[in-house]
DNA sequence: CCTGTTTGACTATTTTTGACTATTATATCA
DNA sequence: TGATATAATAGTCAAAAATAGTCAAACAGG
């Protein structure tokens, strides 16, 4: 056992400890347990991955970073869920209900509600019919996705 | 562990502060960082371009400047230029410094900023590389009109 | 022999630096 | 005074450095 993959996500967590998230250099963190880079592309992809609570978010380049957010475990499962509901695609019905649910569970306010609305449904308008809806669905996800970042920053 | 742009980003906008305009000597503001002249014009070029909303001006020489303005462009002309800016397609980087126009003219609090990035940066990503721009055009129009829309109501 | 791990070569992105160029005010010289 | 040199600025551009990502092949434990 012991692979090298859990020393690394146990590491990981240790770092976090009680934060909800941190930064870390993946090089850095590489040469630490003298292992490929990609190794810790593994770890976060396998370790880290939305369906076990964590946002990964990263910047190359100078001064880059990779950057986990942990996702408190109601928002984690409340997330879960609603991505599960969008999947591949979803109608814009569905999507405006989706998102009046967020609007009533306080996670955004009536601005963003309706920023929200006006860029889920934008997007489709330019499409053929038959993509409209994973269109939607993408957009959807993506603003959820960044409302759940949101969440956890404030604590 | 900002990268240096982010610190020099950073420093400019504290000492604008309030104002509309500043000068600066560039030298003088690299050797403050201890780096090299040109990292001061990285920073001008890709923190406060135009599309972000900031006018640069410069003369050579003897007592040479470099003089920052921050645009204030009233809300009408602004949504026209805006739309008319991003046309039927607009690049991701482009559209990034449009938000953050948004943000820095404070018709949009910061969570909106990263709201509509997430938006307009998420459809595009499930495209074939010829729609990209299209769609995000859309997408960012339809957002931006949004905002205007909100503050018509409020008057 | 599978399946999940690990590695390495290659790619992508962003920042930082440096050498060289351009411009302008001021000092100097004829 | 007008012309010219000098010093003091700023600009450009491409290379190098500093990150991170991808993907497929090799590997290892059950």
């Amino acid at each position: 056992m012991a692979a090298l993959s859990d020393s690394i996500e146990n590491f990981i967590k240790q770092l976090l400890g009680e934060d909800t998230r941190i930064e870390i250099k993946r090089n850095e963190l590489a040469q630490y347990f003298g292992c490929a880079n990609s190794q810790i592309n593994y770890v976060l992809a396998t370790r880290f991955s939305v369906d076990r609570g964590y946002l990964v978010e990263s910047r190359r380049g100078g001064s880059g970073y990779v950057r986990l957010i942990r996702l408190s475990t109601p928002s984690a499962d409340l997330y879960e869920s609603l991505m599960e509901r969008i999947g591949d695609a979803v109608d814009e019905e569905t999507a405006f209900a989706l998102i009046s649910r967020l609007r009533e569970l306080k996670l955004v306010t009536a601005r963003e509600e309706r920023l929200m609305r006006s860029c889920v449904c934008a997007g489709a308008a330019a499409l053929p019919l038959g993509c409209k809806d994973a269109l939607r669905a993408c957009v959807l996800k993506s603003a959820i996705t960044q409302v759940f970042k949101e969440l956890q920053e404030e604590n």
